[in-house]
RNA sequence: GGGCCGUUAGCUCAGUCGGUAGAGCAGUUCGCUUUUAACGAAUUGGUCCUGCGUUCGAGUCGCAGACGGCCCA
């Protein structure tokens, strides 16, 4: 937390200058406005020429922070920087109040201004603002980044990410991007009537899937309380509720490895449908994820790096056991065979195999050999019961669900199902994970109570979804790292 | 948890065989009224991640640790 303050010549210098300013008046002014932003003004006036200015002068405000200075004796440019992006200001002492030019030499790199004046073009044809009046905002004390490698380093990128999205223009667009595509993701499911809610992120019973949960204690009400590992619970409570169609985006916590995919905090959508089911929601997915590509990016086709994804197209389906089969070489009949299975699960040297059940061991080859090869859009369905106690059993066969998981890039996108109303199975299948949890399995959920009465006056046939924003994310940006995508990632402290 | 790689000036990076720690940018000073990584000249700046060890001598070699990255389980 408290990294040490270093104090050099670079920062006493400017301290120095921020003495200075403090002694002639207020050294933190807030009150310039701007009328204009760079990028907005680039569109506007970036084909007028000179004539079309002198003949119809245009006066702007703009802020922003100083990036690039080149002095010139008596007259100078500087490159601004605002949210929009950059615009040059031309600086000359005599258009400039007495005493502002000078004032202006003494700035620095990453001091914030505010600078008034006409447009023109310069002899190369840049837009650039010809001050009439300059203003210093906020003095800089730190020095930013070398300024055209910007800052390289991989753990101050994350850790100081202010000083990294100064600089790296491209970690800039990532965040830009993710917003636009949470935002039309909102678009899209409230053009089709869902309602955005809010459900608790403190639960007191584990439950809406197999993770390990952070905890914490609630002083007033002497309370151990979990941070949510999954929202479901309580969004298919409000489906009881008669939300029939409802969404949530928000973040999960679980206490598990960090990686390059996972992050112990990260944001869900999750979304519910009554009167639909599992096979609905897969062309639902397809269509959200065409609208929403399209919207953002301007294609259905995502090219990033040597991958490329076409979201106009079906996804490929496959089932579970299927696609286990096809990658070992092995016949579907025989993966419903334990020892087939245990002398796969062995040379994949998956852990403690013989305790595993038929289902987790089928699920945990999958994991462990067929995963990470799924780089085209797939949706793998024919998942064993007992991995799945929230969703509903199969009518062709009682030993599998109804549910399904989107595989893109080799990595785990979406999970969703055919929801289990019937209140008595969902009250065994709770008793089966007790007796998991019990018998070591830290990932099982507990008993919930409550949920097993609000499915008793009765949950309407539906389906959810739960989708990894991060992970689309990472997808459509073409980003290596879950880090990447996170403004603040979450790093160890250095104390 | 294991393996490999990295950590040197504010930033980006060099650093030979173990022998006085370097460059570019930024900063400071001077010059320069259309520059664009502005330019020219001079110049300041170091806990070489931390600790212990080997050695006459360690940024460099060894051991332990911290943090970060990638890969594996």
């Amino acid at each position: 937390m408290s990294e040490k303050i270093t104090e050099n010549d670079l920062i006493l210098q400017r301290k120095t200058k921020l003495a200075e300013l403090r002694s002639e008046g207020n050294a933190y002014p807030n009150d310039f406005r701007r009328d204009s932003l760079s990028e907005a003004l680039h569109a506007q006036y970036g084909e007028f020429d000179n004539e079309t200015f002198e003949a119809n002068p245009k006066h702007v405000s703009v802020a922003g922070r100083i990036m690039l200075q080149r002095i010139m004796g008596k007259a100078s440019f500087i490159t601004l920087q605002d949210m929009d992006g950059q615009i040059q200001a031309y600086l000359r002492s005599n258009d400039l109040p007495e005493g502002q030019y000078e004032n202006f030499k003494t700035w620095d790199l990453g001091d914030i201004a505010g600078i008034s004046g006409k447009l023109f073009k310069t002899k190369t044809g840049e837009l650039t603002i010809h001050a009439d009046s300059v203003r210093l905002l906020t003095k800089s004390l730190r020095p930013l980044p070398e300024k055209h490698a910007g800052l390289v380093d991989t753990e101050q990128r994350y850790r100081k990410r202010y000083l990294d999205l100064l600089t790296n223009e491209d970690s800039l667009k990532v965040f830009k991007l993710r917003s636009q595509i949470i935002g039309e993701i909102r678009s899209f499911f409230g053009e089709q009537d869902y309602l955005e809610v809010e459900t608790p992120m403190m639960h007191s019973v584990l439950g809406g899937a197999a993770a390990k949960p952070f905890t914490t204690h609630h002083n007033a009400l002497d309370m151990d309380l979990y941070l949510r590992i999954a929202p479901e619970l309580y969004l298919k409570r409000l489906v009881v509720g008669g939300l029939e169609k409802v969404f949530e985006i928000n973040r999960n916590f679980r206490n598990e490895g960090l990686s390059t995919k996972h992050n112990p905090e990260f944001t869900m959508l999750e979304y519910y449908t009554a009167y639909a089911d599992f096979e609905d929601q897969m062309i639902f997915i397809e269509s959200l994820f065409k609208s929403v590509t399209e919207r953002v990016l301007g294609s259905s086709v995502v090219e990033t790096n040597d991958h490329k994804y076409d979201f106009s197209k079906p996804f490929k389906r496959l089932t579970l056991i299927g696609a286990v089969a096809e990658k070992l070489s092995v016949k579907e009949e025989d993966l419903r065979k334990r020892e087939v299975l245990e002398s796969l699960a062995k040379k994949s040297h998956l852990e403690d195999y013989k305790d595993l059940s038929e289902g987790r061991l089928l699920f945990e080859l999958f994991e462990a050999e067929v995963e990470e090869s799924l780089d085209q859009p797939t949706f793998i369905t024919g998942y064993p019961k007992e991995i799945s106690p929230l969703s509903r059993i199969s009518d062709d066969d009682p030993d599998f669900v109804d549910r399904f998981e989107l595989f893109i890039g080799g990595k785990e996108i979406a999970n969703g199902f055919s929801e289990l109303n019937d209140p008595e199975d969902q009250a065994d299948r709770f008793k089966a994970q007790v007796e998991q949890k019990a018998s070591g399995d830290e990932e099982a959920m507990e008993y919930d109570a409550d949920y097993v009465e609000a499915l008793e006056y009765g949950l309407p046939p539906c389906a959810g979804v739960g989708i990894g924003i991060d992970r689309l994310v990472m997808l459509l940006t073409g980003a290596p790292s879950i880090r990447d995508v996170l403004l603040f990632p979450q790093l160890k402290s250095k104390d």
